[in-house]
DNA sequence: ATACCCTTTGCACAACACGCAACCAATCTG
DNA sequence: CAGATTGGTTGCGTGTTGTGCAAAGGGTAT
């Protein structure tokens, strides 16, 4: 494979902006003038005129007095007012794509809504008989795969705080019925990587679901395949989640990387 | 007040970048080059590449296949890794402190996190007798003014989703008891531009609170102030409102406009 | 096929961002 | 309290770098 990288001229001030944003983003510390010429390894000037631009258009605040920078409130609401429910599905569709092709099942992409898990992509597999869930479908976070990758990182607390103090509806015989399940499940979760679905929301249904997750850890979807158990059998379990799981990796790490500058062919 | 203009030289390229990234961020749809080069009365060639200075670093994106720009996922992950819960508190500050010395009573600032209000920042009046709800205190959506300002925007559908179908507990004899009654007052507020407090959750305690809006309406947190009834009269109401509602408005035009280079004296 | 978009690349000029150095402000040290 | 040290801010000349122009690709409609 040529590393065909297209060599379009970078405006070099504006590149430098960037990490600036990026580099202020990821710090949990406000960020001094001078950590960020080291970082740009420019003249602390540069790193002050740079720095300033980002603070008029308000991508870039002082607190009160202090000198260092932080996010201003421009990215805030730039990124409040933007649409992003279909982000996760520009970036991740490819791979659900390859996901479905490469296990022939059902694959789909979802996000957490309130106390739903929402699918947000699909993609069907060849077969004739399709599962269910269309894309846009609500369903219960804490029986089904996806909506317990989503739960993957919630302690007891969080839990009792989505689900409130009344008893979880039960769907089929193997639903989840009480948190301190639920929290049980999310350990295993955390600790194999992936969510199963032993019909727990529809009879005779299976399901391996990932959470993907950004650099920091935090999840902000899950992936995952379903199908009929008369077709999805448990011996396909260890295969099929470890797709599932690097496949959720991959979209992870497409998320938090820049992507790169991709040329399809025709 | 002289026009005291920090003379800091912009560097124009990151500037320009900045633009575009609101441009697109406020877009409805894809921009296109065109657009960016118009907007920005630059050429073509210089749109160009200043847009794929952007695209190299994920801030934007092109839809499979198109041309024309979308906000990227460097954008998305940067500001979901960040934590914005002091953002509101910075651009907010110095306006609830001055709305609670105009009024000489407690201001309170608070955002929504799940079914409950969440105070994030107040500052305390001059009286001895202060009122509770400290920074830091939760307390529930529908029975105070904050979390109803809070809901202002919300539907029938929406306010069921976040409350369930449990019952809502009461506090007082005047708490809200049940989600159509919610829906009414929702509506009241949204014509009204501020929600009110009568002791629906601490007997003896009054509240006007108006949502923050951003220039595009949606809600990001609440302002008002509170008092024991028997110093916050009903009388009160009407300039106590108005105080209230031109404070949350001011806040939402710092939050949406970027902020002015503001020299402080000591 | 031809003509008309719009995006992309090459190139040369000068504008502009850069580094240097000096100037402040604040904290640390003797 | 002086003097030193660190870190932020401003002025200015130089040359890097972003820019406009012009021409070349790619795509779609006529």
């Amino acid at each position: 494979m040529p590393k065909k990288v297209a060599q379009v001229p970078f405006i070099q001030s504006l590149d430098r902006g960037l990490t600036i944003l990026q580099a202020v983003a990821t710090s949990k510390q406000p960020v001094t003038l001078g950590e960020l010429s080291e970082l740009l390894g420019v003249d602390r000037s540069s790193a002050f005129r740079l720095a300033q631009t980002l603070r008029r258009r308000g991508f870039l605040s002082t607190p009160a007095g202090r000198k260092d920078y932080i996010l201003g409130s421009s990215m805030w609401t730039l990124s409040r007012q933007y649409d992003w429910s279909n982000m996760l599905v520009r970036v991740a569709h490819q791979e659900l794509k390859a996901l479905a092709q490469a296990l022939n099942e059902t694959a789909h992409l979802a996000i957490r809504e309130g106390k739903n898990a929402l699918f947000i992509d699909s993609v069907h597999a060849r077969h004739v008989i399709v599962v269910a869930g269309q894309t846009g479908e609500l369903v219960p976070l804490y029986s089904t795969a996806h909506g317990k990758a989503l739960l993957a990182d919630m302690e007891e607390k969080e839990l009792r705080s989505i689900f409130g103090s009344e008893p979880l509806e039960r769907f089929t015989k193997t639903t989840i019925k009480t948190i301190p399940a639920l929290v049980k499940e999310c350990v295993g979760i955390r600790e194999r990587g992936y969510a199963l679905d032993e019909a727990e929301y529809m009879d005779g249904m299976r399901c391996v679901a990932a959470p993907i997750r950004l650099n920091d850890g935090t999840v902000v979807g899950s992936i995952g395949v379903s199908a009929p158990a008369s077709r999805f059998l448990k011996e396909h379990y260890p295969s099929h989640s470890k797709s599932v799981v690097q496949c959720a990796r991959k979209i992870g790490a497409l998320l938090s990387v820049a992507e790169e500058i991709t040329e399809q062919t025709a």
